[in-house]
DNA sequence: CCGGAGTTTCTACTAACCGTAGAAGTTCTA
DNA sequence: TAGAACTTCTACGGTTAGTAGAAACTCCGG
């Protein structure tokens, strides 16, 4: 082998995987949180009434804990699961963090203009202009 | 354990690890392509100089070839490697699909354009202008 | 104030993905 | 055509995510 190169840990990944996101899906809806139960039963009705071991979400509540989506506080035995951005923010820190993969942000920003539809370009001008005044 | 849901194999993920990354940042600077041996050099000199073996390289190429960032043709006996798309487009497409993960456009793309660099913020009004005419 | 239902933590298994590379096979060129 | 150059096959270890049982903890009602 011969190569001793540092293994990547990749410091705790700002990425959701399908669980998580429908589990952050629900808790951006609920401005007062969630209990675990709660979160079983919604993802229940959101799917087809198959419900997840509560165990199951306490695991994911318990990831995006400590990826800091999540925060929680007491609530009876039980605890309260709250989101810890809105789901804007998480989004506009996601494309932030697409667009800052290259040097060129011109050109990357020129494609996305195109990209996006005529719609969200209006979106994004008149949000761009509200910035500027 | 009584529940099937069905094993998520999320096809294909259209996401870079760091090697595969490195990679690309060689080819989209390339627009004739490299071979494996060339692409070895280059990560080299990139990195203080420590080399992968060829099959590793080979092996993320195959990798980039199966998630269609990579095509490559004959070149005597070896390939030439190339990148399919810009790296623009790979940026705009993971901002685009980032800003898909909401139905609220609108309080995303504020969120956004709030996000930005001044700079960042003026290069997308002169793109979004671009497209107006 | 205590027992048991409701919650949470601990532990674990599986599959996918990525970095990494040897062994074996293929393909040209000298 | 033999050997060097290149590619494919196979593989292993680490990380992340989905999934959940077993064990520990918490608190309400009797």
């Amino acid at each position: 082998m011969a190569n001793e190169r540092a293994r990547t840990p990749r410091g705790t990944p700002r990425r959701l995987g399908d669980l998580e996101r429908a589990v952050m899906d629900v808790l951006w809806t609920e401005p007062e949180g969630c209990t675990a139960q709660e979160l079983v039963d919604r993802l229940a009705a959101r799917d087809g009434g198959t419900e997840l071991a509560a165990t199951t979400v306490l695991t994911v509540l318990d990831r995006l804990r400590r990826k800091d989506f999540v925060d929680r506080e007491r609530a009876g035995r039980a605890h309260r699961y709250r989101a810890v951005s809105a789901r804007d923010d998480v989004v506009a820190a996601s494309m932030l963090a697409a667009l800052e993969t290259t040097d060129d942000r011109r050109s990357a920003l020129v494609r996305f203009a195109g990209a996006v539809s005529p719609e969200e370009a209006a979106l994004l001008r008149e949000a761009l202009a509200e910035l500027e005044e």
